[in-house]
DNA sequence: CTTGTTCTTCAAAGCGCTTTGAATAATTCT
DNA sequence: AGAATTATTCAAAGCGCTTTGAAGAACAAG
């Protein structure tokens, strides 16, 4: 059932039926009426493609997806996708992903934006420089980034995370309880989130005079398998650290599995503190000893993104165009003193 | 920079431009390099909304997502994901996924047809009755379960995992063992995965002489709270089971952190079964005592599921149209002797 | 009973692409 | 060389929708 065929039904014009459906005045509520109920009945749905060509605009938001045979799902990912996805669903809208390998992210991201499939363009896990980021800077498409890219020009619309002042907050804690010896368990190296992570924690040491050493630092994806293994590595060391900082609450998983088959004790003889991004699965406070965090909700900042990207679209938009949001220091058990 | 205005940088028509691009025979190899090279250097892609239009097709595999405030991300899902969008990447496929609220799928399903977006859907999440599998059964575009409905009649392209065989055979080792009480940690009652899960233990435990108390059933979503507070009703009983099946590793790694919690030492004082998807982030190897489970890769399911569509779409598939993947059961230490 | 307004409705053009049917240019065959 | 093929290219129609510009109907005003 298309468009022509339900006029013909009812003996009126395609662009008297597509006025009334689309709720414009310029018809009679009589004729309102009986177009609604026929579409109605008959199930009439519009074809969006069409809509999209003859309109400009898609009610979609397209997005990159990465992947490779090597990346397997992430939690992270599928926790923020579904605080989008909630958004969304109220604004009639959907997403259009397209999946690229690695390097050919700047590729579809170009091909998303021709193709004519989206009205806006969502990009995550930035990195720097990223070539994604000036591809949108240059294009006319609306765009949101999740995240920043390194330096203090922002000049393009952005939600993020205070990633540094959340690490440089969890550092002083640590501090304070007396720790010297600091390792940081930390994301993918490229990933400016991971970056401000480190700066922050950095930073915090720097001011008491102290310094991260290197093999104290250990980049990854964020997975407990990760997290043990970085924690036994850690563990191995001659002078173990005692505060450990870390990136996910996934990593701090394997962590503590490691630090318990070490027959250590997690608060007195080891102290950490983790992100938590409120992943629906991974509540911290359910450790067994629960864990002291940094949370700031993934699936709200999924939630936000979404509703900033639609109501710039329906232009009706007051919402700021850079956002920082803090994460909240949230002390459990797994911090305590410096072991003497 | 669309096709006309291409065409007429070249002084060609857009027929010979159009069938240049999508390497038809008749058009000369010199001017098909012509084109070939404008559109590189002018960066021409295709308006997809527009060919989709005109040709029926569009490389795009739609996909519901279910979206509701108390949802959050299911990691299950996102490994799915990768997987299908590992195949996708291949073939030059996206996705379309539309958000809907868990009452509102069927529609979303028929606007998704409608939408002249799609070319093929995909399903998951099967349950029973499932009003989207009649849906997508009466209506013309392909589509594919991962799942099956109850029965025996199955009268529509799937790929399931054999869940009943799995659980089966998990409970037959646990039974060889000597293990007399059992209980079943689920995923949401309502999925055919779950039920079948059901039925394979119970009709080994049938076969054995034996039940299972209703108590002894627990059925969640499958997150690694959910286990752990499951495993502490399981434990709190008068007469604690010694033999535990559970449908995830994300379930067990709760699990697990109850049975330690209540001081009994897995393999021994409990065995425990788990289901593992080979979700990338949780590894039952990995575990402090490694768990004994029934093996299927979510990931695969999932780049299996997109070869499938995709091959339909293009008219060569030879692929069967209903699959059931066994599952391997792969013991490590999780299992042992029932205790005296 | 005109004329001027407002309300409804419609025909047709256009969005960017593919594809059919026809025309033109280049080759090959008598 | 002229006819018959074959290789290239093109103009135009059509996919399903929205939207512009115009026309017809209904009504109030002069």
């Amino acid at each position: 059932m298309n468009l022509k065929q339900l006029s013909d039904r009812l003996g009126l014009s395609q662009t008297t039926v597509s006025r009334a459906l689309n709720g414009y005045p310029e018809v009679s509520e009589a004729t309102r009426e009986r177009v609604l109920k026929a579409a109605q009945q008959t199930g009439y749905k519009p074809n969006k493609a069409a809509q999209r060509l003859a309109t400009g605009k898609a009610k979609s938001i397209g997005l990159v997806m990465q992947s490779a045979p090597e990346i397997g799902g992430d939690p992270h990912f599928s926790e923020f996708l579904s605080g989008l996805a909630e958004e969304a669903v109220k604004h009639d809208f959907h997403f259009v992903m397209a999946p690229a390998s690695p390097d050919d992210e700047v590729n579809a991201i170009k091909r998303l934006i021709a193709s004519g499939y989206v009205d806006a363009i969502f990009l995550a896990h930035v990195v720097d420089p990223d070539p994604r980021v000036d591809l949108l800077r240059s294009s006319s498409i609306p765009y949101l980034l999740h995240g920043r890219i390194m330096g203090d020009v922002h000049d393009y619309p952005y939600l993020d995370v205070d990633n540094e002042g959340a690490f440089y907050t969890a550092a002083k804690l640590l501090l304070q309880l007396g720790h010297k010896r600091f390792a940081l368990m930390n994301g993918m190296e490229r990933f400016t989130f991971a970056m401000r992570r480190k700066i922050g924690l950095e930073k915090a040491l720097a001011e008491a005079g102290l310094t991260l050493p290197s093999d104290l630092v250990h980049h990854s994806v964020m997975s407990d398998q990760a997290g043990f293994r970085a924690m036994e590595r850690f563990l191995a060391r001659p002078e173990r650290p005692t505060a450990v900082l870390c990136a996910s609450t996934a990593l701090a998983l394997g962590a503590v599995r490691a630090i318990n088959k070490a027959g250590l004790k997690l608060g007195t003889d080891i102290s950490l503190i983790a992100h938590d991004d409120v992943l629906s699965t991974l509540r911290p406070e359910n450790f067994s000893v629960p864990l002291t965090t940094t949370r700031s909700s993934l699936k709200a900042a999924g939630a936000r993104i979404g509703q900033r990207l639609i109501e710039t679209l329906e232009g009706s938009s007051d919402l700021p165009d850079q956002e920082l949001w803090e994460a909240e220091l949230i002390v459990r058990a797994s911090t305590g003193p410096a072991p003497a």
